[in-house]
DNA sequence: TGTACATCAGTGAACGCGCGTTCACTGATGTAC
DNA sequence: TGTACATCAGTGAACGCGCGTTCACTGATGTAC
């Protein structure tokens, strides 16, 4: 073999983790295949001694999305107990949601829609296409169940997913809106209602 | 004037009632003006007799569609009182608030993008595109309030956002779930939990 | 009423461009001897 | 150690296509006389 064993592998890689980046920035329609082998010191002819077409790239990347996305989410509920316990009027399993929320509803992933979750940025546009992914539906189910093991919602089971629509909408408008403090607003609304309420010392 | 004198405004308003149900339907990127003007029996050489450009279109389409909407959600508040005082029990504000989210929240909603709310289909791409638009600012305020009047939320006048984020991002997900009672499920969920709870009678 | 003219919504060919995809080729490397 | 060969990731020109936009033109109509 020409390269070493394991370079294929990691131009592959490398080709994800770019389109990954620029399909939840740019959209799919607006991220071409020339300009993103360019970035990454390609030429566009290689693309398809890696993938099959542009939309087994967009599964791909969706799949690598959603799986940082999700990892982000275990570490942040993994890591946040550990405060919790510092402050035990709180009941557990609280903190590490709170955690979750103010990080997914946060001005920075707000602003940076290419290293974030990619159902504000893709969701719709998979729709739209008519394209909808089994990928979406794992993705969802996964995080309105890390949402719902945390107690934040009072419904019987399937609250999770009421808490993620309201994430999920909140990002998408947010960026839509053209007014910044208008835009702040709608993410600190919703922060604030979807945290449990404050409880006394 | 060749036709008659309100000939020209008649066209321009069929253009924006197609272009506003063609980008609902399969977004901005995938709507081209030539298969757009073909569609009302034209060509595409007279778009530009109507307007200055395709962003100037999506900006016009994108006014007719929240109006549009607006008008819906403005006659369901504005019809369901009468139906609220067959049953009393039922503090007055609340009936009217049910009929806007069931409608928004319905299986017809989210199988017919392009006669629905523009938000979940044009707000992420808006985004995208670097376009956010002072008509979605007024739209999802008009929007908010219509939610807020209704006193639906518990919170403190900014409840109204919390309840429009999350019909958004329900709307979106479930077009984007592959499995259809995932995606049925999504829109009962947060059907029931904007609801307010039922009273006895 | 009848004719000549001005108007202008709509026509249709053409433009340059970027798209996704194909394909014959290159050339640096690992392997075989 | 040195040479010949096979491999194959990546090259770069080319393809057909649809896009947004431009523009000289058409021809049905309302208006002026």
């Amino acid at each position: 073999m020409r390269y070493s064993s394991n370079h294929k592998a990691e131009t592959r890689q490398r080709i994800i983790g770019e389109a990954a980046r620029r399909f939840r920035k740019h959209g799919i329609e607006g991220t071409g295949l020339v300009p993103l082998m360019k970035a990454l010191g390609l030429t566009h002819g290689g693309f398809y001694a890696h993938f099959e077409s542009k939309d087994a790239l967009v599964q791909a990347s969706l799949e690598a999305a959603a799986e940082q996305t999700l990892e982000r989410w275990q570490a942040s509920t993994a890591a946040a107990p550990a405060d919790a316990m510092l402050t035990p009027a709180t009941p557990a399993g609280d903190e590490p949601v709170r955690a979750v929320i103010d990080d997914y509803l946060s001005a920075r992933h707000r602003d940076e829609p290419g290293e974030g979750c990619p159902l504000p940025t893709l969701a719709a546009e998979l729709g739209v296409r008519g394209q909808p992914s089994a990928t979406a539906d794992a993705m969802i189910e996964q995080m309105t169940a890390l949402l719902a093991d945390c107690h934040l919602e009072a419904g019987p089971g399937d609250g999770g997913i009421v808490a993620l629509a309201a994430m999920v909408g909140a990002l998408t408008l947010a960026r839509a809106v053209s007014d910044r403090a208008a835009s702040d607003g709608i993410l600190a609304a919703v922060r604030a209602a979807l945290q449990p309420a404050p409880r006394e010392a």
